[in-house]
DNA sequence: CGATATCTCGTAAACGTTTACGCACGTGGG
DNA sequence: CCCACGTGCGTAAACGTTTACGAGATATCG
């Protein structure tokens, strides 16, 4: 066995440990153990061990036991820049949220941590989260990520005529987007309300504009239609907040009207509705019934909604990503959606 | 002059461009261009690239210029991972919020865009903004930034144990930590009140287990006390969302008593209270002083408040990384708060 | 039993940057 | 006029990975 060439240590800054005793004290910020260092522990070659590690073929059993055994002791964690230099992945990606982080709803909060997850499966990297006021994302990037964005944006039209590689998280025309198929869902919440015998639903939105809650509402009104029901009331909220759904809702209730059930755009609506009609003296579902969308975890554990697998959403914008990157043609894709049936719907009670 | 070294172009894969042909096509996602192109372009070495565009002494001013127009014209953006690995700054932060994003608070959001800014001009990044369920950071890093935390958060003393680098936005005993004067500023919040003749004051909060907003409210009642005037109220929001803020509010003006001011923990909580106010047909201020906490921009744009600085509070975080990784001392931090008076509070009027 | 295929592994090049070092020019003073 | 010196720049090493290539050892086959 050639003996392991000796580390090279030439650069004379080294401003990290005062004393260089060799002693690992407890507590002291150990240097980060490189793949040399995993390699001479284990006694063989830094290419044994980054196979070994990765998974690729040509590496006998045993010596991969090994490997992964010192690589476990030294805590080895592989240093991110190099391997993405190694790679050719260094793929700077800009998450644009419209407002920045300030506005981002719990649905792109999720969104987000489910992109990171899947781009760090491929060791890409979020690079920036952030735009400027303009909404213009503020620096450089390979590729973009939109989020936020009513169909007239700004930063499309920028980002097309700069022939930047960008998805949208949403939908738009003739630019690469992805975003849950809405009048599907507007839909079926309508057909779960309908078949428990809710003729007289009201849905509860914010801001038609967005194309995202218009579809909703239109595709819970054509089921309706469908049916051959009369059309349900639309209450538009001042915003997409819980309290905004708390206050139209209990200005509705307030106003006499006694509908048997209510599909809000949005899990957070929902919320807001739910407790007006706690506020209000109704039970939730035997007086009222209570549809929301998106199915966030802890918002509404309890809520039966319109399911949208964000996950999925990620993994779908990382495939647009690339296919942006690539330069394939421009392409738009709707993600199925399915209703989960939990505590906050029942049949029509006769009055 | 001698020739500069061809670029060495030895590797087989090559996936991406399909046709090689030499023409940049006008949306052709073209090939980054790297310091050894800008180097050929400004017909220098890549060393001297390298000077002029990181403001390095020993470059002649006339060739620094042509090195920047050569950087410009082609769009030259340095990779980061490149840097990182050259730079031995590659320093994985991880960002730890206490839910992910998905219970990201405006004040925190604004926070990260913050640090975000401060740690990319060091040339710093934000690896990864998650933790697990159980709390506790998903990947491994060089530091750790906890958010969100309560003083016995199970993560202080998982990353203390294991002696990690790490500091505490927030406050708590025995741990690198920054946060704002919580105290100061419920006690400026009182002392503007009782300027302005408020002697019946309320205070607006949730979850008084967090210690920042226990502070605010020992803070508010101290000064009270001090200016011999009787304790305030306390009303305590189920959560500190604008609907909390709302609701708590609501109920106390429905409970028949009427407050001359309020002062909320969290702007949050103002807005809704203010809402609550608006919705009963009180006006802010003649009716009802209001005054808030942090000075969210866009939440909060007419509201008295106590201002914390959240880039100064991003700032203090940076620092205080940095001696975590240099095995510092462990340091408390308090931020000064000032109160920004806006449309919110009004002199006391007689009743 | 010798030639050859197969498996395992070590070596070195490459990714794109920063920076220490040294060389080739000048310019100044003795 | 020569030497010392400063200025501007090119060269190459280094950061920590991945991976093509080739070499040695072992197994397989004729």
């Amino acid at each position: 066995m050639p003996t392991p060439s000796r580390r090279r240590q030439t650069r004379p800054d080294a401003p990290e440990a005062p004393d260089a005793s060799d002693a690992p004290a407890v507590s002291t910020p150990r240097r980060r153990a490189t793949i040399h260092d995993v390699a001479e522990h284990a006694g063989v070659s830094i290419g044994t061990v980054s196979r070994a590690l990765n998974d690729r073929a040509g590496v006998h059993p045993d010596t991969r036991l090994r490997v992964l055994a010192s690589a476990a002791a030294l805590t080895y964690d592989p240093d991110k820049a190099a391997r993405e230099l190694s790679n050719r992945r260094a793929v700077d990606i800009a998450l644009s949220v419209a407002h920045g982080y300030r506005r981002l709803t719990p649905f792109f909060g999720l969104f987000l941590q489910h992109l990171s997850e899947q781009l760090a499966v491929e060791g890409l990297q979020v690079r920036e989260v952030a735009s400027g006021d303009d909404g213009l994302p503020v620096r450089d990037a390979d590729a973009f990520v939109l989020l936020d964005a009513h169909p007239d944006d700004p930063r499309i039209g920028h980002l097309a005529r700069s022939g930047r590689a960008f998805v949208l998280v949403g939908h738009a025309h003739d630019v690469r987007c992805v975003a849950a198929d809405d009048v599907a869902g507007g839909r079926i919440a309508a057909e779960h309300l309908l078949r428990l015998g809710h003729v007289d639903s009201v849905h509860l939105t914010a801001d038609l504009h967005a194309q995202a809650f218009a579809d909703r509402a239109h595709g819970f009104a054509a089921a309706f239609e469908a049916a051959g029901a009369d059309q349900p009331t639309t209450i538009v909220a001042d915003d997409a907040s819980t309290l905004g759904g708390y206050r139209a809702m209990r200005a509705h209730l307030e106003g006499g009207t006694r509908p048997g059930a209510v599909f809000a755009a949005t899990d957070e609506l929902a919320i807001g509705c739910v407790t007006a009609a706690a506020d209000l003296g109704l039970r939730v579902p035997s007086d009222l019934s209570v549809v929301g969308f998106d199915d966030l975890p802890e918002l509404g554990a309890r809520l039966t909604t319109v399911r949208q697998d964000i996950a999925l959403l990620a993994r779908e914008t990382v495939t647009l990503l690339h296919e942006a990157l690539a330069g394939a043609a421009v392409r738009a894709v709707r993600l199925p959606v399915t209703l989960v049936s939990r505590g906050t719907t029942a049949e029509r009670r006769n009055r």
